[in-house]
DNA sequence: TGACGTTGTGATAAAATTATAAAATAGATT
DNA sequence: AATCTATTTTATAATTTTATCACAACGTCA
């Protein structure tokens, strides 16, 4: 059963998204504004959150980020129309989607399905690819038991190419998920860091694919 | 690199938001009515799709709708205020967002990023067709299990090629799709990496017809 | 059949891309 | 402040891909 929080300044909102996400099967809970649902989430996990943009208090672009800093849930972010979209959701907020009031109750529940199974999909605490185990909560990886040492931004980057394992990934999406949306290396130091990773890895370089004129993937062979 | 299409009756709209979109780094094409913008999609794939609701020849829903009904490319409706919620984003115009207008051009930008993200994340990413099966998330393509090994341009030609199965395609608008606007390679570029794709995809090269005088398809014989 | 335009093929040079090495910068730690 | 490490940038080498040319092969139509 899937955990929802709701984070909305206004109660007939909050209500509403209550009344649909029960009938689709979800536990719900609800905060007033930012620095209450930071607090929630400080003591209780959710799978998805889903949260006002406009709030007292402390907005949903700022108490997302507070939240992320802490935990890996993902968070749909409702926004009023006119609002000023590219602060709110350019790419810096982190939420991983994004719905426009007034909204479909029924859009909405749709959206918190795919946040929640993308998000499930991605987030074990151990992965387990080939040769290579990666122990999340550490932040420690193995390959063949044997402990690989990898320096921040090596393991941030593998952790991202095996979250997305099979994908190719371009330049630009790796540079915007590891490095961030503020700082903007260039291509080259990409290339760099992926020779460091696969020179840190042993055997399990081969695992990371150079797909010449668009980017890299962590692919198994089969 | 992702291609948008921007349809408006007004060029100076056009070319706003054109400008903007190539400053982001889209390639960009253009329509200035439904009519028009449907006729293009028949031949050509988009990643998204911005259009004005009001439009002479067919407006912004109709269009919308009769495009979807043959392709799955996301659109974004431009709309006068007032406009009313249910014609929107009802189900039966299918419209991923809208904006209002007057709008930021900087909103536009970041709308179109999250609606291209969210529809890559959901649309499909394996294509069968006969004994071929293509894997566009990690650009893989398998004749029968086996592997084939194509390059980039390889890889887009046959994806375009086989997104338009049973339409021929000439020259022109292969460059266009597979090159890009700006470039201009020559004719006989065309028929040489017909050439490669064909002698890399095995048994498969027969799926892609040369018709003399006009250009190629891709046809699963029967 | 033969002439003409169109397409397929191989060679080659140019262009683009990536891997590697080395140097510079920034950040942290003592 | 000095030293060390991690990171980014710059430069260069190695490699792959691509465009173009020349010509052969092919198909079409008078």
């Amino acid at each position: 059963m899937a955990k929802i929080l709701i984070v909305d300044d206004e109660p007939d909102i909050r209500a509403l998204i209550c009344r649909y996400a029960k009938h689709e099967g979800y536990d719900t809970a609800e905060a007033s504004d930012g620095l209450e649902a930071v607090d929630i989430c400080r003591s209780e996990d959710f799978d998805v959150i889903i949260m006002d943009a406009m709030m007292p208090e402390l907005d949903g672009f700022s108490a997302c980020k507070k939240i992320r800093a802490a935990k890996d849930i993902p968070v749909i972010m409702l926004s009023a129309r006119g609002e000023e979209y590219d602060k709110l959701f350019g790419f810096e907020t982190g939420a991983d989607d994004y719905v426009v009031k007034p909204f479909s109750p029924r859009e909405l529940m749709a959206r918190i399905k795919v946040v929640i199974n993308r998000h499930v999909k991605t987030s074990p605490n151990k992965i387990k690819v080939g040769d290579m185990e990666i122990d999340t909560l550490g932040r420690n990886v193995y390959i063949d038991t044997e402990k690989a040492e990898l320096t921040a931004k090596e393991y941030d980057l593998l952790l991202y190419l095996v979250k997305n394992i099979g994908v190719v990934l371009t330049r630009e999406q790796i540079i915007e998920n590891v490095w961030g949306y503020e700082y903007y290396p260039t291509d080259r130091t990409v290339d760099w860091q992926i020779k460091q990773l696969r020179s840190h890895i042993g055997k399990c370089r081969d695992n990371i694919v150079t797909v010449r004129g668009v980017g890299y993937k962590f692919e198994i062979e089969k």
